[in-house]
RNA sequence: GGGCGUGUAGCUCAAUUGGCAGAGCAGUGGCCUUUUAAGCCAUUGGUUGGGGGUUCGAUUCCCUCCACGCUCACCA
């Protein structure tokens, strides 16, 4: 038999040669005898080969005398040679079966500059990438089983939106034009629906001009899945079924562990209005405090710290910051304020909520949602507030999109949106506590 | 951007009140025909993140810059 890999330990004695070799497979030991493969290869593995090394090996299969089922070689390859020496990572396997590692490749930074390095030694973050790959896959083929077809829509957009925030910008030469490169995909989505689509999704990369920390990389993957005929609601049936798909895809069961907490996933998740679960968390009800000096002045009497300048729709925001962390359990948070949700319907009866979700899992947010907005009058009333509400040189503020208008104004079925970071499922998945973990290649600042 | 912390050999880490910068692994040379954290003998390897200051003397104290981590702000 023929076996090849990379030598990930060797032991070379006088006359005799041991080494580990891996591949994607796993780890199989060559045990070369001076007697077998002659003394011009055994002299030629004397001088040049040396762990990290590729090699080819052809031999028997045997067992050693510790018992170790191995090659017996007879001929001796080499591949390709290794010229800097990866970190080299022993372990031992104890009496009681628990492994114990010795030096190891770990620190943080180094390993991020140089993923290829970390891969190459480190399986256990191989295994987090094989781990993304099945949740992608996962969501992929619950979408495709739902009906749903998937879609690609531009990432250099003319005019950027669907989200508050900022963009990179980039030129076409030829066209004398300034690119976006995209914030979201939702209104390109959404367009797909006035082209009679009944259901589309994508899983793709939006960008953000933002800050960087354990939960926010510059680009990320986002899934964005859209359908007519149905609102919120549905979308909440939907994406729980979706997670715990994922996770029974990923784990074998809707239970997982994140970061010390167990947490389940089968649904139904928890279902709760904003106002209800920031008046349960900080005893405020933003409903008795309908401006943003009167909100103001009740967060500041509960000791909770705000910018005097921000509006009152931000001032929620913060209050929800405040919860976040303590939305372990999958939950859904219901019925947004109206002026933070541009692009949400309105809760019938009630002049102050949209009908939009955002969903907690393990103290972050994972998704947003809503009963999308699909009135072309409303929509463009809409875009007019809020550039009034930004001053024009925020770059938050989104350009009014006539041709999104337009769209609309052909007629746009009822229907419900859902985004969802994938990078931060994946994090869940994996029970990683920061988004680089999950990045194969996460963006650092240039090294000078 | 603010606060706190970290930065010493290729990797993982030491270094007493400010007193010659070290170990294990990897590497190099040697011994060893069943090793598996192999072992034994010898040995190379450092602008202690960069720059400046205090001092007879700085890895150690001070200033500054850089990178990373945590955190706050920001992120509908």
């Amino acid at each position: 038999m023929t076996v090849g890999g990379r030598i990930v330990r060797q032991n070379l004695k006088g006359k005799v040669y041991f080494a580990h070799i891996e591949d994607g497979t796993g780890r199989l030991q060559l045990f070369v005898r001076i007697d077998n493969v002659g003394e011009q290869t055994y002299e030629m593995i004397r001088r040049q080969i040396d762990l990290g090394d590729f090699v080819q090996a052809g031999g028997t299969m045997m067992r050693t005398r510790r018992g170790e089922v191995s090659v017996m070689v007879d001929e001796f390859v080499l591949l390709a040679k290794a010229l800097s020496p990866l970190p080299v990572i022993k372990e031992r396997v104890l009496e009681d079966g628990t492994l114990e590692r010795y030096g190891a490749f770990s620190d943080v930074e180094e390993r991020y500059r140089q993923r290829y390095a970390d891969l190459a030694v480190n399986p256990d973050v191989r295994e987090v990438f094989r781990k993304r790959a099945r949740v992608v896959r996962a969501l992929r083929d619950f979408l495709d089983a739902e009906g749903y077809l998937e879609v690609e829509t531009p990432i250099l957009q003319p005019i950027y939106g669907g989200a508050a925030a900022r963009p990179f910008v980039t030129h076409h030469n030829q066209l004398h034009q300034d690119l976006y490169l995209r914030i979201s995909f939702e209104l390109y989505l959404k367009r797909l629906l006035v082209g009679m689509y009944d259901a589309v999704y994508e899983i793709g990369r939006d960008f953000r001009n933002e800050g960087v920390s354990f939960k926010h990389n510059p680009e990320f993957t986002q899934l964005e899945f859209y359908e007519a005929y149905t609102d919120y609601h549905g979308m909440m049936d939907i994406t729980e079924r979706m997670i715990a798909y994922v996770a029974e895809q990923v784990h074998g069961s809707t239970q997982i562990s994140y970061q010390g907490h167990t947490i389940e996933l089968a649904p139904p998740w928890r279902r709760v209005t904003l106002r209800e679960v920031i008046r349960e968390h900080t005893g405020i009800d933003y409903m008795q405090h309908r401006d943003a000096p009167s909100l103001l002045q009740a967060m500041q009497a509960a000791g909770i710290q705000a910018a005097p300048k921000d509006t009152w729709g931000k001032l929620v925001d913060t209050l929800l910051g405040e919860v976040e962390p303590t939305l372990i359990q999958p939950t859904f948070i219901l019925d947004y304020p109206r002026d933070i949700s541009p692009f949400a319907k309105m809760v019938p009866g009630d002049d102050f909520h949209v009908e939009r979700f955002e969903l907690f899992i393990g103290g972050m947010e994972l998704g947003n949602a809503f009963t999308e907005l699909n009135d072309p009058l409303d929509q463009e009333a809409r875009f007019l507030e809020l550039q009034k509400l930004y001053r024009a040189d925020d770059e938050e503020a989104n350009p009014l999109d006539e041709d999104y208008l337009r769209a609309m104004r052909y007629g746009m079925p009822p229907c419900g949106g859902c985004g969802v970071g994938v990078d931060r499922l994946t994090m869940l998945m994996t029970d990683k506590s920061s988004i680089r973990e999950v990045l194969l290649f996460p963006h650092l600042r240039e090294r000078r």
